[in-house]
DNA sequence: ACATCAGGTTGACACTGTCATCCTGACGGC
DNA sequence: GCCGTCAGGATGACAGTGTCAACCTGATGT
């Protein structure tokens, strides 16, 4: 214990959390996964011994959620932000994909943590919401059909799908262009959902059918 | 240790390590948790002792990956079983993509496992694999248009985000019918492939001209 | 000056993965 | 029948982990 953390003053007790949390977060980036975050490093790092985490959190787990929550505030507003930048709300509801895969890719430790793991429904529910509210939109506006939870669950599997392989399997021999990787598959998942929500379950459609129909409308809409 | 297991006779040496597989999943099968594989517990149950794993697998990393791996070559056949029951090749994708959600939610341990820690990249490369065969099929039969690579990338990340939530995120609220929302998901994902695939990215489309051209499609559509 | 109590520290416990070292019993050669 | 050899394990130990009961300490209200 080289350099000792000057003790807080009585009604400054919180303080010691947020220099703890400062300091699991800094480890959690540096190192780029969890299992660096140790009781031990973190209490090192805050100059503090390690018992002293537990005055300000139940347990390690208790820790690790909370430092991963940190930087959850910013999803909304990165997807409020990008959602504003497009009129139409099928626009935005794709723009708010891009953003949410763009925020997760960001913080993949976080991410993974919070979205991985048993039980981090917070933000979870948070990010279900969020697309809700989306949803709900361009239900309204006429280009998706349905249940918005229904299609909020779906919408939010695939771009959950796309950033939680990319991070969790590094190796893999991703495309080149990530940026168009994730764009083609928010446009397959918000395309997806505008045409299957308008085709009834059990339709007994036929794949030529289907192919010559799907040819004439992407025929008949403007090009560049 | 109370009952010792006998000691393997020469030449039967990879005999003990089957035995530890199979504690090994029983343990993970039985708990739920990998958290709960630990050497000790490994060993216990194969009548050995701790450090004897090692001469089988050279970390715990490598036992559980080989004990994951184990249910992995199941996946390939059902997912080539429930192709084979639509001789259309795009209605056979969405077979295979209901049948890979089965799996996933079958086995979930060894799912998160091998799908949602850093790098298991040798059943993601299986699965996309076999993804790639059934997407190929389609663009040959017209319904897909473009890469079968990144189309399968694409639908791969569609149905893995949706068994993926569903596996790490237990205490989420669900709908009631699990079947109908991985149908539904799968779904979506192969008609916004088949979709997607038809309009260039960077097309100026506006949502009512879409709109409506998806509801004449629909409307065109036979019904049951 | 004194009791009080927030804000920590000390020391320990059980448990983990991992390793160097040693033992043991069956086999082949003579 | 005897012995060396080697596969197949067992022993004991080490460092590191999360967690907890018990203890200390210094500022504060009175």
């Amino acid at each position: 214990m080289t350099t000792r953390r000057v003790r807080a003053r009585p009604g400054e007790g919180p303080l010691l959390r947020e220099e703890i949390l400062a300091a699991a977060e800094a480890l959690l980036i540096e190192s780029g996964t969890e299992d660096a975050l140790t009781l031990r490093a973190v209490a090192r790092r805050a100059g503090v011994t390690t018992p002293s985490v537990y005055l300000h959190f139940a347990d390690k787990e208790a820790l690790l959620e909370a430092v991963c929550l940190r930087v959850w505030d910013q999803l909304d507003s990165d997807m409020n932000a990008a959602a504003a930048r497009a009129r139409d709300p099928f626009r935005a509801l794709g723009m708010a994909g891009i953003a949410y895969a763009r925020f997760a890719l960001s913080h993949p430790v976080q991410y993974r943590v919070l979205m991985m793991r048993s039980p981090a429904t917070t933000a979870a529910l948070a990010c279900h919401r969020r697309m809700v509210e989306s949803v709900t939109a361009c239900v309204e506006a006429g280009a998706l059909r349905g249940d918005p939870e229904k299609l909020a669950l779906s919408l939010w599997a695939a771009v959950h799908g796309c950033v939680s392989l990319l991070i969790a399997q590094p190796g893999f021999p991703w495309p080149d262009d990530l940026d168009a990787f994730i764009e083609e598959t928010v446009a397959m998942a918000g395309f997806g959902a505008a045409l299957s929500s308008r085709i009834p379950r059990r339709t007994p459609w036929t794949t030529p059918v289907l192919t010559e129909r799907l040819d004439a409308l992407a025929a008949g809409l403007p090009t560049r």
